[in-house]
DNA sequence: TTTTAATGTAATTCG
DNA sequence: CGAATTACATTAAT
């Protein structure tokens, strides 16, 4: 029996009590404790080196218009009136793409990456003929496409989604055509 | 034999493959091989008397392709024509392979569990001070938390899975930086 | 709005 | 058990 369990049980209910197992229970299973997991997720395209003064607070900076407006945040609703102040006006092509990576830092998001057309098909081609391909044929597909192998990886999942997604909007298409059909057979007898 | 990305390639570009990929590499040949006896993965969550999707997706292996999921999809562009043959002729061991866990997937994969917040939170306190739980406190929190023991199981696998892929990515990042200090005192030097 | 790149994580497999 | 990989549900960029 574990007494130490209750404890979750509070927390279950929100009580935030200070977690006290029973030593028993932990006992021979004393582990290391990283008690801050400081869950880093992982931004590599973030690049640190990208600049000497390679400044944390850098990313924070929330960018605001020239003129002091704050910058419309994407994920807000589109300001209607407003729309000769659209921020693609005031900024450069350069410019925007380093807001956007800022945007992108804080977000926490990897900038999409477009494919360029060649790009997809090669990798269709490959999907056809393999749709699991392995770590060496990622690795070689990264090289030749000049791309990460983790988009590439990033890709295969997908497309396999897409394809069971279109295999089952199909089967589904079908089962609804059959069941119309006995329906409509039923009827006329 | 199978088309290969050279082929694939020149489809694309209309040129003769500056891109090569050997056939063993497309193939997958490199990957591991389950060609091994069919055995049953007991899947009690796949229910017997579960309603009419079950035969559907149960034993769909038409002649041609498992499923039915064709794989040169069917939007998209037909392959050449020596396709007409028999499947085995072409497809390797390792797009067997691939075809079958496909099959697997359809046929008994386990619904993801969608834990609740509370859940998670009482998973994550345990886990704090005890991240390899036995089997009589998984089995204590499966009674608590309602959940069967295997899902608490698997948590705390993928738990510490996550925990020790955060560290090695602050350890990298820790070195990244260092790297760069390290350069930034010798220039200054 | 639609498509799809990206994310987080539950589930599976193998050694 | 860990490591690697996958499916899958979501989010968000285009």
């Amino acid at each position: 029996m574990s007494p130490n369990l209750q404890e979750g049980a509070r927390l279950v209910e929100g009580k935030p009590s200070s977690t006290s197992f029973s030593i028993e229970s932990i006992l021979g299973l004393d582990q290391k404790k990283d008690d801050a997991p400081s869950m880093k997720p992982h931004r590599p395209w973030a690049d640190t080196c990208s600049s000497l003064g390679k400044d944390a607070n850098l990313r924070l900076h929330v960018p605001s218009f020239p003129n002091g407006i704050s910058f419309p945040h994407p994920g807000d609703h589109p300001m209607p009136e407003e729309r000769a102040m659209k921020y693609e006006n005031y900024f450069s092509a350069s410019e925007r793409a380093s807001l956007k990576r800022e945007l992108n830092w804080y977000r926490g998001r990897r900038p999409r990456t477009a494919f360029t057309q060649n790009q997809v098909e090669v990798l269709e081609n490959v999907f056809r003929v393999n749709c699991y391909p392995g770590i060496d044929i990622r690795e070689d597909l990264a090289r030749k496409l000049n791309l990460e192998e983790d988009r590439i990886q990033i890709w295969f999942q997908n497309r396999r989604a897409k394809l069971k997604r279109s295999h089952r909007e199909s089967q589904f298409l079908t089962a609804k055509k059959n069941f119309n059909t006995n329906l409509l057979e039923q009827i006329e007898n």
